[in-house]
DNA sequence: GTCTATAGAGCGATAGAC
DNA sequence: GTCTATCGCTCTATAGAC
């Protein structure tokens, strides 16, 4: 489906995007070229570099643009609350809404961090890190108001993440369990993990 | 530093999977070319070839090795213990223990499952549910013998195993907490998810 | 805005010498 | 047991036509 005129740029932009999105996720970064990526938007190879400034620049847009979405989207949700167990709460269901509605820009996320260069690394790992604090200060607020009951507040953020984003690596849509269920689950478990008074 | 004669075919053949095993985890298996394995073992890109059928088989070989070690480790260390928090925490130090000291393999072995062919990824998955198996009929009998209280085995365990696997994207050696240490806390966390009697 | 054509390089795998 | 040389192919990125 060759396009030659009454292209929209934006248009192509956008399936370029959604193109190497869909392609690096399901097969890996390396292992997908700019050809299988030009295949699929429905354009030659050449038109791709008018969008991208090379193959590097299209995922690191991509991880960066994720991270980011995903912060402004928790600065949505944030009750702001000053009871930290529903402000817990509310961060748990988010987490796995989120996730579980962008499974691959999550899966690219985690899975692709070796293929950016180290400026790019540098860049997410940053996002990265402050979607991390923003459970860490929650964790923290608890324990202080003798909410939670939890040894290390670090340790205890990377477990409580790694825990719900591997809710990616199994769950597939019309399963056993509803993503409300799972949420539920998810939650309760997480109650337990932090110590929550009950 | 090339070797024509006085070479033992043994250890060029643990030198290879050592570099395969060391690349494919720093770059990812596409990213990775034969000639670069031949490199770093110190060898023609030839030579490769009598180890091994093809690239495909070098990566499922170290996936398939790794899976089955890891099942016979716990083979062995498995107290077999009527009580089921004992034998919960006995797999909990396990995987923690046995994850800390294979940090490549660990890492490939979940990273390149989809760079494995359809046949090689069956058996791998095979082996995988042979161990996450292990822990789902530790959980189960808890909840029998009223020791542990949870939702869903099932999810319980897979949230387990990525919290604990978890902690190979952040542990370095020499860093803040001991092994032991991260043992511990991994221990509590655990316990606590599981709702298990204090 | 997209095409075709191509450069320059690297890839996996094999053949045959030693 | 390992080397050198090579086949046939694919890759990223760019140049210039339309």
């Amino acid at each position: 489906m060759a396009r030659k005129t009454g292209s929209s740029g934006v248009e192509t932009a956008r399936d370029i995007r959604a193109a190497a999105l869909s392609l690096f996720a399901e097969k890996g970064y390396a292992a997908v070229s700019m050809r299988e990526i030009a295949r699929r938007v429905g354009v030659q190879v050449g038109a791709l570099y008018l969008y991208t400034q090379d193959k590097q620049s299209l995922l690191a847009d991509l991880m960066i643009a994720h991270m980011e979405d995903l912060l402004a989207a928790w600065g949505r949700e944030d009750p702001q609350s000053t009871d930290p167990l529903a402000r817990f709460d509310a961060f748990v269901g988010f987490h796995i809404r989120y996730h579980l509605t962008r499974v691959d820009e999550v899966f690219i996320a985690y899975m692709e961090l070796r293929s950016l260069t180290p400026e790019n690394f540098a860049r997410v790992e940053r996002l990265r890190r402050l979607y991390e604090n923003v459970l860490q200060d929650i964790l923290i607020a608890g324990v202080s108001a003798n909410s939670f009951r939890l040894t290390d507040p670090r340790v205890t953020t990377l477990a409580l993440i790694a825990m719900l984003t591997g809710v990616n690596t199994w769950y597939r849509a019309g399963g056993r369990l509803s993503p409300e269920r799972i949420e539920e689950i998810y939650r309760d478990m997480a109650h337990g993990l932090i110590g929550a008074e009950p």
